[in-house]
DNA sequence: AGCACGCCGACT
DNA sequence: GTCGGCGTGCTC
């Protein structure tokens, strides 16, 4: 078949690598007609790498005509335009990953908006962009050579290791130096307790011909496998299950686990009629939600439950289709409430609001107390497009994804819900992407932050739930960029809605609204007559003073809570550090174990006996003496969530107590198998960091103690108070559900701040007021958008004089817009020492022109001979 | 990000 | 004398 333009066809990718550029490619004349701007190619890169990369250009002819006839792919007119390659041996793709491409246009726009606005790479838009799976990268892989002839001498370790690679076959090179030295310990061998660097073997061999070395790509896709579960044989009776009940008395898990089975399986059914075929497959991973692995573990031991594996297809889940089917007789009936969703007076009347916010406008900002049911009125929403044919994004922050939410969509949207979220396996959202550009897609997709990233082809609402969260801003690897911002860009591209939503609204979003950028609608009623908590100030110097305080909790707090515990009523409390305790101190000296790599002092871990660097990772050993005065007494000062639980432990020692924090929640399962506990009624005392504060519905919470809201109310950040306030609400909404009021108990240094007071009086027009003024007094946003320029370096000292250059530099172009340079509070993380400097621009200049000239600021100071190897980081809008 | 190339310290 | 440390420059 031959091309409409024969000859040499060309085209430009970009690279999953943090490259400025795009590279150009030949490409064979056998794929000219199977590639297409947004189709994954693999390229050579380099001298041996090779990387799935994304066409953003072409094909296009080698030389232009004449007459200019070709204007390449309209849609691409922003990336850099051709150049002449004519006299230059350029590479040529290696293979086409899609004839279909996996990107739409409108992504591969917003990808471009993403680099230019975040001060990043298109490159590293890539990586955030795609799942794992569908990146390739090579790595290199070593093989025994067995047309070797044997005539050259080999050392003795040469010998061995060609012995071990002629078992072994091909090795990734970087596993040959593990494979090595495993071997050498099954054979009882140890060079003088030196290891053997097998990288240096392998380059001898690899000269000798021995070895040879090549690359592969990795194989990240690989069908999905599930692990479903079936009664055994054994079981399927009536009788012989009741009798295992019986057994089962003591293994208060194990029954619960299998009593989940059955009603999840349909077993019931299938057992009256002694008909298997009734019982509905189900996968291990749906069964285990929240349930404990030990339990799972006993039943399978004792022989009733066993476990098979199952290829899936790819698009199809089973997990979908099977979910659809699964229903418990309370989950019918919340599914037909559901159904017939009656909205109450006040959501009613949000929900028309929103609509007819939404017949003029493209943005609303939908401000709801905690507990008014704004689920509600998004379902609404969402079947309303999903009846018009159109798709809706719903974004989530991280933590609010749970399970319980999961399922209450799924009972509503069936296997119309895709779910996107990073901490499931990378597999399900290679299927989520591919599920959407076939042509049955999701119709609704919940996702994380980067869901922002997937293919839509009909999307009309993004929904941006909890849109004050600050966990919708990537930090660390580039692009730096806010998920909620990048939502609003996506759907004005699209002509979708954007509906943002929340109880205690970001000060920029509030601001659009009053400003009437945004549409508002506010809801302020509790659904269902739940009255907002009662909000008990403790002031923790009286407390201390008329010794009312047993370690970290006031008497106050502690007579609420075993109130509540008498009254069989659950409690959170709030304590935002994890660990044991935040700081060790000797007793003699005053000496505090710091980390060797960051400026900070080390956090106490009880748990795993160890002293823990919160912003490297490092742990250490607790010393036995003090290094500096031989002391013995090394203690904790200060509580954090471990210490918490302890002496909670002592004071109530009948209550059942859980900690959630980072610790805990490692895993999907833990993190589910914590609130699954709670929420069922298994956990009287939850303590835990930030990670309760975040949209958990519990009906029996009626006390919520917050240990000590100091640690938030005196951050250095001119947005210290915006956070504590939405921290503090958003924690106080968990308590008071049904019929009764709850309370919250408020511990703080500094009772008398307008904040706190703003708080206890769900006074969120004050907050706004009082923070407004401020900004403007100030120039901070929303008057102003700030870029934060991060420098890090090895050595101090050049560092700050990088600083300095870049003050000056920066001032040179900007005058008074720049503050600094300054030490940040943790100067130093992972041997680099940090300096800091602050753009302010104005919202009426062109931010476009300031990011231009930061660009080349950038690119002059890493030119500079010191500077080559610091580095330079811009923060856009930093939250 | 890799990776190769190139120039200075502690070891077979 | 060499192995190997990481500074520097390049990748279509």
């Amino acid at each position: 078949m031959e091309h409409s333009c024969s000859g040499i066809l060309l085209i430009d990718v970009v690279l999953p690598l943090p490259l400025a550029e795009t590279y150009t490619y030949r490409l064979p004349e056998s794929m000219h007609d199977r590639v297409r701007v947004g189709s994954r190619v693999i390229v050579p890169f380099g001298n041996k790498k090779i990387y799935s990369a994304i066409v953003v250009k072409g094909p296009y002819p080698q030389s232009p005509p004449e007459d200019g006839a070709y204007n390449g792919d309209e849609r691409n007119d922003a990336l850099p335009s051709g150049r002449d390659w004519s006299g230059w041996n350029l590479k040529e793709v290696l293979d086409v990953l899609d004839p279909v491409p996996i990107l739409l246009p409108d992504q591969l726009w917003l990808w471009q908006w993403i680099a230019d606005y975040y001060l990043c790479t298109l490159g590293e838009v890539y990586k955030a962009a795609l799942p794992s799976g569908m990146k390739l990268e090579s790595e290199s892989v070593v093989e025994y050579n067995s047309d070797y002839d044997t005539d050259t001498p080999f050392t003795r370790n040469e010998q061995y290791l060609l012995d071990l690679m002629e078992r072994l076959r091909e090795q990734r090179v970087q596993d040959l130096q593990k494979a090595f030295d495993a071997s050498q310990m099954v054979n009882g061998k140890s060079v003088n307790g030196k290891s053997v660097n097998v990288l240096s073997l392998v380059k001898s061999l690899l000269d000798k011909g021995a070895l040879i070395m090549h690359e592969q790509l990795k194989q990240n896709y690989r069908p999905r496998i599930v692990h479903c579960v079936r009664l055994t044989e054994a079981f399927f009776s009536q009788d012989r299950l009741n009798q295992l009940f019986d057994e089962l008395r003591r293994a208060q898990r194990q029954s619960d686990l299998l009593l989940r089975y059955l009603d999840l399986s349909k077993a019931a059914a299938a057992l009256t009629l002694q008909n298997r075929s009734l019982l509905v497959e189900l996968e291990k991973s749906t069964l285990m939600e929240g349930q404990s692995e030990a339990a799972f573990k006993g039943l399978r031991e004792r022989g009733v439950l066993e476990v098979y594996e199952r290829e899936l297809s790819r698009i199809e889940g089973l997990k979908n289709s099977s979910i659809e089917e699964l229903k418990t007789d309370e989950q019918n009936n919340f599914q037909s409430s559901i159904f017939n969703l009656q909205l109450s007076p006040a959501q009613q009347v949000a929900y028309d609001s929103i609509r007819t916010a939404f017949a003029t406008r493209d943005v609303c900002l939908l401000h709801g107390v905690t507990s008014s049911g704004k689920t509600e009125i998004y379902i609404r929403l969402i079947q309303e497009q999903i009846g018009q044919g159109r798709q809706v994004l719903y974004l989530l922050p991280e933590i609010v994804l749970t399970a319980q939410l999961v399922e209450r969509l799924r009972r509503v949207f069936g296997n119309r819900l895709g779910v996107y979220h990073s901490k499931y396996p990378d597999a399900e959202r290679v299927e989520v992407w591919q599920k959407q550009l076939s042509d049955q897609p999701y119709d609704i997709v919940v996702g994380v932050r980067s869901s922002v990233f997937l293919p839509f082809r009909r999307l009309g609402l993004i929904i941006v739930d909890e849109e004050h969260e600050n966990s919708f801003k990537q930090q660390d690897p580039a692009p730096r960029y806010h998920a909620r911002n990048v939502a609003l860009v996506l759907a004005r591209r699209v002509g979708a809605k954007t509906l943002l939503g929340t109880a205690t609204p970001s000060l920029e979003s509030y601001y659009n609204a009053q400003q009437g950028r945004y549409a508002l609608v506010t809801l302020s009623e509790r659904f269902g007559q739940v009255q907002l908590p009662r909000i008990e100030v403790v002031d923790l110097r009286d407390r201390r003073r008329r010794k009312e305080m047993k370690g970290p909790f006031s008497t106050d707090l502690l007579r609420a809570m075993s109130d509540a515990l008498g009254r069989r009523e659950q409690i959170i409390l709030f304590q935002n550090r994890r660990g044991y305790a935040p700081q060790m101190e000797c007793q003699t000296c005053g000496w505090n174990p710091r980390c060797t790599q960051c400026d900070v002092t080390l956090t106490l871990h009880r748990q795993s006996n160890r002293m823990t660097c919160h912003y490297c990772g490092a742990t250490y050993p607790i010393p036995e003496r003090c290094p500096q005065c031989e002391g013995h007494e090394l203690v904790g000062v200060g509580y954090g969530t471990e210490r918490i639980q302890e002496e909670l432990a002592q004071l109530f020692p009948q209550a059942r107590i859980a900690r959630m924090d980072l610790d805990t929640t490692r895993s999907r399962t833990a993190y589910e198998r914590l609130l699954y506990d709670f929420q069922h009624g298994r956990t009287d005392i939850l303590v835990g960091t930030q990670m309760v504060t975040k949209g958990l519905d519990f009906e029996r919470v009626s006390v919520v103690g917050i240990l000590n809201a100091d640690t938030m109310l005196n951050m250095p950040d001119f947005r210290s108070y915006e956070h504590a306030f939405q921290m503090l609400s958003q924690v106080a909404g968990r308590a008071g559900r049904r019929n009764r009021q709850g309370l919250v108990v408020l511990q703080t240094k500094s009772p008398d701040l307008s904040v706190v007071r703003q708080v206890v009086g769900n006074d969120y027009a004050g907050l706004y007021r009082d923070q407004l003024d401020e900004r403007q007094a100030f120039r901070y946003p929303p008057f102003v958008r700030l870029v934060v320029v991060t420098l890090r370096h090895r050595d101090v000292r050049i560092v700050e004089q990088m600083a300095r250059d870049m003050g000056a530099l920066l001032r040179r172009q900007f005058g008074n817009r720049v503050l600094g340079p300054d030490t940040p509070a943790v100067s130093r993380v992972q041997l680099m020492y940090i300096r800091r400097l602050i753009l302010k621009v104005e919202v009426t200049a062109s931010m476009a022109d300031a990011r231009r000239r930061l660009r080349q600021l950038r690119d002059f100071l890493l030119q500079q001979k010191p500077y080559r190897s610091a580095q330079v980081v811009y923060d856009v809008d930093p939250v």
